[in-house]
DNA sequence: AAGATTTGGTAAAACGTTTTACTAGTTTTA
DNA sequence: TAAAACTAGTAAAACGTTTTACCAAATCTT
């Protein structure tokens, strides 16, 4: 009933040749190897009718290679990260490799959990949004001689490939933007994270702001409250409050959610009044009335990117790669939401 | 300085034991292999120290299991698999399993080549949203004894484990929303497919409203058509027709997104007059002015119900489970979109 | 006190590959 | 014509585990 898939031994006893034949056959290397084009054939034939399929296990053990990438990302469920992983998957099917996808929830320890747990089990490589903590892990991976690509944000002291996009340019644009349009106080709501992808947003919605000689307002919620009934009333007390905001920039997709929310049920008829520009696109936010002006990051981009510095890794092992710093270019989508009122 | 993992022969050589003694202490078979106390402490001692782990790889070429579970769907860069990849992630892990996410865009070839690709591999174990046509592979896998359980959707005459929701229930439930509110002409716009959970949904759509003695409009878009002008034109033909259509009701969220974003483009009026109830929830519906009418799946359900189901397969590789047909209830989330008008 | 059982282990095979080192026979070279 | 080189392969080790089958010494049983 269950028989068991054949190996290689057994084509060896059918065709009466030695598996270092079939091997060297499978593996192409029949030509190399002088074996002559009758003993090719035949093997390759006799493959063909049963449908012969090494076993994979085996040959991971045999050359401590597996074929199998890793994308670390916070949260898969995250339609940005759902989206970057469904790239990259593809790319990478592509090329023979499998994905391995798992969420860290942008927590240290179950990061370093996973990052253990996959080197044990010999992925190839690893392709990480990291949690703020892990630099010493990353570090020890990639002393390890396996390939570690960063995405989205990466250690300032820490030499590690990694791509991610412009977020100073593109914070300090997209405030620029709200500025162009006539509001002058602009409240910016962010993660309190000392992730430089979140610091350089803020580094450049300050800036603009304060070229522009208009003041800075900033919110800064702790990563675990925003689904919270603090962050909420955080959030409420900001857009209510007696500061006269006129408009408000989103660092980050899940709080622009929370926020939209919020101002929802606080007044529905708040969100025709403030301006709104939010890092992250989103499809829904051209189907909103208004439209939500967005930071759309090139996801298709990224994951190419991502992907093209790790098959050259892969390739080359040796790390006499210099160190890849890939920096894209987001794009700001101008909507009703950040237009004049 | 790349040194090498140590194996159990390294622990073996240092302390002096065979490496049948450390496999089984290693293994918690110690006690009942009349291994000494002092041997085992010695072991464990030895192991914790220098932080040994196992080689899965080797592990999982001798016992034939290697811990990781595929979850296939249409495609993980959409919400509604992305999250509930999300919750499957997280029981798989606890259990000390991995989860292979793969996207077979709902087309029989690719889902067949995932198939195989993992079935070589060696998974544990395979939970499946399957496209159309590949009830002979599911079949097969079946056969050869691996634990496979679907999900969203079944084959009627495949016997088969599976969790879905009462698609007909709620889409009969969702129709009679819209005529309990007044609504007389209501279409349904959907995939023209076989797949099961479509055809309940559109016999659910057809009852209600026959039971109402109103007369359906129903329009079925070929899958790859969706995103392209052709679709685009039948739907926006539909709503635009003299056919007098008071409200829709889409049957799954890449239908929804799509039509609102026609609905906009044509008249951004148009989304207040028409009454719209959707398959699949997301966030960004109870934003949206006005808010979407959802039929929400329970999507925390769906993924531990799969789980439970496949754990228990695990458990007893034996077909002697008798088949487990796992239906949940959906929950209709009325918005403004289907209010009275 | 002789056989049976228990204790505390160990040796070796096996999982299915890849790869290194070898060989017997044939052909080429000098 | 003897040495060198090539041809067409093969045997066996290795990757790191698990597991079966075994063993010698100690203890128990009658």
């Amino acid at each position: 009933m269950k028989q068991k898939r054949p190996s290689i031994k057994d084509i060896a006893k059918a065709l009466n040749v030695s598996i270092t034949t079939i091997s060297f056959v499978l593996n192409g290397k029949g030509e190399e190897r002088k074996i002559s084009k009758e003993v090719i054939k035949k093997i390759e034939d006799y493959v063909e009718e049963i449908n012969y399929r090494p076993n994979q296990v085996a040959q991971s053990l045999r050359t401590g290679k597996s074929k199998i990438l890793v994308f670390m990302v916070e949260d898969i469920g995250n339609r940005f990260f759902a989206k970057i992983a469904r790239i990259i998957e593809d790319i990478a099917y592509e090329k023979g490799y499998k994905v391995l996808f798992c969420s860290n929830e942008n927590n240290d320890k179950r990061s370093r959990e996973l990052i253990r747990v996959f080197h044990e089990r010999q992925v190839d490589g690893f392709l990480i949004i990291p949690s703020p903590g892990i630099k010493k892990d990353i570090e020890n991976l990639i002393k390890s001689d396996i390939p570690v690509v960063l995405a989205d944000r990466y250690f300032e002291d820490l030499d590690v490939h990694h791509v991610v996009i412009n977020n100073y340019a593109a914070a300090q644009n997209a405030t620029q933007h709200l500025i162009d349009n006539g509001y002058e106080n602009i409240a910016f709501i962010s993660i309190d994270t000392q992730q430089i992808q979140m610091k350089d947003r803020a580094r450049g919605y300050r800036d603009a702001v304060q070229q522009a000689g208009l003041s800075p307002t900033v919110l800064e919620l702790p990563f675990e409250e925003i689904h919270k009934p603090e962050g909420k009333n955080k959030i409420k007390a900001l857009l209510t409050g007696s500061n006269g905001i006129d408009s408000v920039f989103f660092s980050t997709n899940y709080l622009t959610q929370a926020s939209l929310e919020i101002i929802k049920e606080l007044d529905p008829k708040l969100i025709y009044d403030l301006g709104i520009v939010t890092f992250d696109d989103n499809e829904f936010f051209r189907i909103n009335t208004p439209s939500i002006t967005a930071v759309a990051q090139p996801l298709q981009e990224l994951g190419e990117e991502l992907m093209r510095i790790m098959f050259k890794l892969l390739k080359k092992s040796d790390k006499e790669i210099p160190v890849i710093k890939s920096v894209l270019d987001a794009e700001l989508l101008p909507r009703e939401s950040s237009e004049k009122k």
